[in-house]
DNA sequence: ATTTCGATGAACGGAGACGTTCACTGGAAT
DNA sequence: ATTCCAGTGAACGTCTCCGTTCATCGAAAT
């Protein structure tokens, strides 16, 4: 019974990532199940039979995703004390990141209305999470800190690496320096 | 036969009209001609009349957008002698277009890939003679030209408008300054 | 050898969008 | 009064996707 279980895992893999492949392709919102079944070289009953609803294969295709592409630690963010560098260090890895996870993320965020309401949750979630990490330890209160955090959530969208290294031919460094600039020009009276 | 033509008229541009209201709201991929013709009151064969094809219909409706959002002028960008006060006043105009703009610009963008190959012409060209004009006098040669425009393109794209002061919450003069140092920090040796 | 069950192939009805045809109406233009 | 024609209303066939049913195949499990 194990050939048996195994073959059958095998077929939803297959799914899985034939349901990923097009998400990142042509998106999610335009991804049928009859793409999908062809892609995997299944029939698009064997996808129902798999998937009962749409909701359950985006999960699966989802999770599968995230574990190939793993998002910065942001622990290891905390563990800098200086604002700067810590900075710096973030946008380096999360611009990285994004290198690999473009395809797939400028699809998800094109397509977010049509989505399950829980990527949209899930995704401004974590950017709340790295913003609140990476606002600590400049000192901005009131407006400052408004400016501060919607530059740092700017420079940390993958829509702004994609613009800069992408569209713009700018090198990872580059655009780690220029955008550290912008969020260092939203905090006022730095000493240096 | 005043009247009759007037009246033609007028139901050609409720259908421009209706055709722009929803390619502001649910973007151009999303608007059927069904859609378009209960908008405008009329019925869908009334709409295949005035337009016998998509890029007709596309074409009136884009000239007719873009009758009531002017863009900025570049020609007063262009007679400023300062680059840095050049690049203020840019932003500024810019970000105040945005505001107007963006509900129809995101959606373009957006569907750009399945919309009428001139319009991402029209774009990228209007991108390119913008950023050459901004990026004059600053004295990039080289490796800092190429970041130097990168960044310019950045700045002045809708998104990143969007990103700073909808996303954001940033007033427009915040944005331009923010903005305005991260284009400063690409340009190198800078006297001040 | 027989049972089990995941996957197949063919077909159904429905929804929504497409583009097109035809007969018809009603108000200007003559 | 009659002609003209923009717009109507109803219907047509086509397409693609949806989700579901049914009988059948074939390989692993017993």
């Amino acid at each position: 019974m194990q050939a048996r279980l195994e073959s059958v895992e095998q077929t939803r893999r297959r799914i899985t990532e034939a349901t990923m492949n097009l998400h990142e392709t042509v998106g999610p919102a335009a991804t049928t199940v009859a793409a999908i079944a062809e892609e995997a070289g299944v029939t698009r009953l064997t996808v129902y039979r798999h998937f009962p609803d749409e909701d359950a294969l985006f999960a699966a295709c989802s999770a599968h995703w995230r574990e190939l592409h793993p998002r910065p630690d942001v622990d290891e963010w905390r563990a800098v004390a200086d604002p700067g560098q810590r900075l710096r260090l973030a946008l380096s890895e999360t611009y990285d990141w994004s290198a690999s996870a473009a395809p797939m993320m400028t699809k998800i965020n094109r397509d977010l209305p049509s989505l399950p309401p829980f990527v949209g949750e899930f995704l401004s979630r974590d950017e709340v999470l790295r913003v609140s990490v990476l606002a600590r330890g400049f000192g901005c209160r009131g407006r400052a800190a408004v400016r501060l955090r919607g530059v740092l959530a700017h420079a940390l969208r993958v829509e702004t690496w994609e613009s800069l290294c992408i569209a713009g031919g700018l090198h990872r460094d580059e655009a780690v320096e220029l955008m550290t600039a912008a969020v260092l020009a939203a905090v006022p009276a730095r000493t240096a």
